[in-house]
DNA sequence: ACATCAATTCGATATCTATCTATATTCGTA
DNA sequence: TACGAATATAGATAGATATCGAATTGATGT
């Protein structure tokens, strides 16, 4: 999540996720309105409404017209739609995923390892099978390990060897038969 | 903002305006995952993540299939699409419109109303209007609903469902085809 | 029946922020 | 220059909620 755009996304809908805001856009909509008009249909003292208007601001949801003293402020409906934009499935599938490169593997094991222990499993299914294949490794080749020995390897180097277990045999990188399990 | 879809959009906002719960939707834009895996992953404890699910869920963005123990959730765009529809600035203006709107409609609403609960069907044909017009607005657009659905959901606010349910269609403000529902 | 493990529910706590009042700033005008 | 009016900023407070550990529920296998 520290992807830039991601944190937008989260400022967004943070400065959403408020009814005030809500309505103040809504009547904003309409037409401009003054800080003071706001506060009155609104019900809230005016330090309140200029709160909000300042975080809307910030993400371009509203623009200022000053006359005088007194600021007119007008919905800005571009900045919905970039909101929209973010909000696909596809989007949100990047949160968690990172740009691909040629030190690509070495930065997920960098990421993920400390050490000789895995930190996290990734959720990502291409990191996740960089962690495999270095899981793989602290198997020997041609051996038979019965279910309790592979547990046990796994288990020095994360606690859940049962997700672990499962997902190397899921992506053929080993193999089981009758509770003994090989490398490929 | 007593209107229901406004307060659906609120909910909507507030459930997605907070890292933890993106993260999850965006893992979960990959695949199926359990409330272990999200936690391990996200270095959080279960409970907070079951907490995180739960909120997910009561808005359809998330479902469950359950394997045994383990519960493995995945991600249901089709919620954020409906979000999408709600978020564009024509939706957001009809937020306040009620808001001058006619406070004979109000007064109505409120001498008829005890909180969701229909207590009595008014009588008067204009009046009668203005809670069947509430009413349809406990029906989605574009939704179709069977008749059994259709009775639950005024059988929420009132027991005769069934003068209801004809008053509805009389007034045109939804139609019937083949035992079939719509909000027009 | 019992033990175990994953998930949920419960209760407590700490952080965040919407809102308020009080104060400061900015601009038009007498 | 000084005053009044509209906003903005600062600081305080109250309500909401993300997170945790502990206890409970529910399913599975011995």
């Amino acid at each position: 999540m520290t992807d830039e755009e991601s944190q937008i996304l989260l400022q967004f809908l943070k400065v959403l996720a408020d009814e005030s805001r809500l309505r103040i856009l809504g009547l904003l909509t309409n037409r401009e309105a003054s800080v003071e008009e706001l506060a009155a249909y609104l019900k809230l003292r005016a330090p309140t409404v200029s709160h909000h208007l300042h975080r809307l601001q910030t993400l371009q949801l509203v623009a200022m017209r000053a006359e005088g003293n007194v600021h007119f402020y007008r919905f800005q409906p571009e900045s919905l739609y970039r909101l929209n934009r973010m909000l696909t499935p596809e989007k949100l599938s990047r949160l968690t995923d990172d740009v691909q490169g040629d030190e690509w593997e070495r930065k997920v094991l960098r990421d993920f390892l400390s050490g000789e222990e895995l930190k996290e499993i990734p959720a990502s299914r291409k990191k996740r099978l960089v962690i495999l294949k270095w899981l793989t490794d602290k198997f020997e080749a041609d051996v038979r390990y019965p279910e309790t020995e592979v547990n046990e390897i796994i288990g020095r180097h994360h606690p859940d060897f049962a997700t672990l277990r499962r997902e190397l045999i899921g992506n053929g990188l080993m193999e089981r038969e009758h509770g003994v399990y090989w490398r490929i």
